[in-house]
RNA sequence: GGGCCGUUAACUCAGUCGGUAGAGUAUCUGCCUUUUAAGCAGAGAGUCGUUGGUUCGAGCCCAACACGGCCCA
């Protein structure tokens, strides 16, 4: 009217006058019968040659479009099930309350009452008896073409990126359903869902700078947890036999594509099992996921088909650094040598670090990015490997492997460490190397120790890392675009009080 | 921590050689009872990320900073 306004106070008036003039903007209890897939479930049961169904039905959503015809309209509007479009006639739904729907705005949730026709199009639509506000919407949303692409709003804001991105809601509905299917894969297998501490006094299972927190009533420093893995061997040998846990972790560390500080993990251990049984049952429980989740087992990842059916390539680590990564398999027999050809990798070699570190740090950058399909790694170094059990016939490695697809690490299994004598040498060498400066060495756990000393039966274990497998079964480039809230720096005084 | 790129209207984006800011959508007004990114006519809308510098003059050039994206460590 007078001066310029911006979208937002024209929206806030146009409210204002609403409720000025009796409307209530947020009612309450609403009357929901029906929902959008109850109306196209109703629709897939009538023949083809249908114009129009007299069945009534009343739903509820928010109004994405609406286009205006004086005395009628069509609106597309949306619940969780579905988008459904639907047509507003002034002699349908009466003067006062097409008058008031005149007055509502792309964003508003409606409730819809009417009976069913189809358009010159043959669209299936509503055709409004009622309509009323349901919600009113005093921001305007973005643009319905282009829709929400600033990546920095989309993860700010992910309501918004929700409301507009179809394919962003797709990916957490699969997230939950890749993690349902997870857990029922478990349940049938006799694992009993457990929930350990996310505060702990020593924090282990995992090399990582942990994230530090204090408890005022006990004056004492806690940690978030960085991994669950000692809580729940402590489980087993509490006598539950076969445990799982799906749950966060933080590590406080660099964010990238494939890195957020808090990030969720499975881990589970079954007793009696050895790390075999668990590359077998990996096996098993990625097929079945990518069925119950996309319907088959191959995924395309980033431009790869990936086959998760059947059994995947097992190879040690040393062969495949050889073969896959092209190493001099003599360079291993000497350690100057071996020195020498990671650094001319761009491998950092400091005398501290251990000779299992050197390799695994050549793996990463030789093997890793080729290891497209499901590969499992085996035979790790006993002391990259402080949780593990040795194996009997190589007592220099561990009965361990790691689970490569997409060319990046998806699974941690091995079997488990129960001597606790072997475990305290291990701690102690950990200990040592955090001394010598390993701000990621494992502490010190005694109290783990003695649990073991009571008598873990021998187990088997592993960690998969929930996002990375969400990610590789919705394609996400980005951790990000599989967690809601990815961790974002706050914005300098950017967010003015509109 | 390093490199590259980005930040302009609510959203998606243009902006030439440095010369006082553009489009589409959205919004507002008018017309319109089967639209599908509806249409027609008209109107309004900007701290060009922030701060400083160069210049007669900066959205544009320079520097620092902030936030974000990608890559690397």
């Amino acid at each position: 009217m007078e001066n310029a306004k911006d979208l937002l106070s024209k929206r806030k008036e146009k409210a204002d006058g609403l409720r000025a003039d009796g409307v209530n903007l947020f009612p309450n209890g609403v009357a929901v019968n029906h929902t959008i897939k109850d109306i196209s479930d109703h629709l897939q049961g009538l023949s083809n040659e249908r114009q129009e169904d007299p069945t009534a039905f009343t739903v509820a959503g928010r109004m994405m479009a609406i286009n205006r015809f004086g005395k009628s309209a069509f609106i597309r509007f949306k619940d969780r099930t579905g988008l459904m479009q639907a047509y507003v006639r002034k002699d349908k739904v009466g003067e006062p309350a097409y008058d008031l729907f005149k007055r509502l705005d792309v964003g508003d949730f409606v409730g819809v009452t009417g009976t069913l026709f189809r358009t010159k199009t043959g669209e299936w639509t509503i055709l409004a008896t009622t309509i009323e506000l349901v919600c009113k919407s005093t921001r305007p949303l973005p643009e319905k073409f282009h829709g929400l692409k600033d990546p920095e709003k989309r993860y700010r804001q992910r309501y918004i990126d929700l409301i507009m991105n179809p394919d962003v809601r797709d990916i957490f509905i699969k997230r939950s359903r890749i993690i349902q299917a997870m857990r029922t894969f478990f349940l049938s297998r006799d694992f009993l869902e457990v929930e350990t501490p996310m505060m702990q006094p020593i924090p282990g299972g995992a090399e990582a700078t942990p994230f530090r927190t204090h408890h005022k009533a006990l004056d004492m420093d806690l940690y978030l947890r960085i991994a669950p893995e000692l809580y729940l061997k402590r489980l087993v040998a509490g006598g539950f036999e076969r445990v799982f846990e799906i749950n966060r972790n933080f590590r406080n560390e660099g964010i990238s594509t494939q890195h957020n500080p808090e990030f969720t993990m499975v881990e589970f251990y079954q007793a009696y099992a050895t790390y075999e049984d668990l590359m077998d049952l990996t096996e098993q429980m990625f097929s079945q996921i990518a069925e119950m989740v996309t319907g088959g087992t191959v995924v395309t990842y980033q431009g790869d088909d990936i086959e998760l059916g059947g059994t995947w390539k097992r190879i040690s680590l040393f062969d495949a650094l050889e073969t896959i990564g092209g190493v001099d398999p003599t360079t291993f027999a000497d350690k100057d040598r071996l020195l020498q050809f990671a650094a001319s990798q761009g491998i950092t070699v400091t005398k501290t670090r251990r000779l299992g570190k050197v390799i695994t740090k050549l793996f990463d950058v030789l093997v890793e990015p080729k290891l497209i399909q499901p590969t499992f790694i085996t035979g790790y170094p006993v002391e990259v490997s402080p949780l593990s059990r040795r194996s009997d016939t190589h007592p220099d490695l561990t009965e361990r492997f790691e689970l490569f697809i997409a060319g990046r690490e998806i699974a941690n299994g091995f079997s488990e460490l129960n001597d606790p004598e072997d475990q305290r040498g291990r701690f102690l060498q950990q200990v040592e190397d955090r001394n010598a400066g390993d701000t990621e060495a494992h502490f010190m756990d005694d109290d783990y120790i003695e649990a073991l000393e009571y008598g873990m039966p021998p187990t088997a274990g592993q960690g998969i890392g929930i996002d990375r497998l969400v990610m590789l079964l919705t394609d996400a480039p980005s951790i990000r675009e599989v967690i809601l809230f990815p961790h974002m720096k706050p914005r300098a005084q950017a967010s003015k009080s509109l």
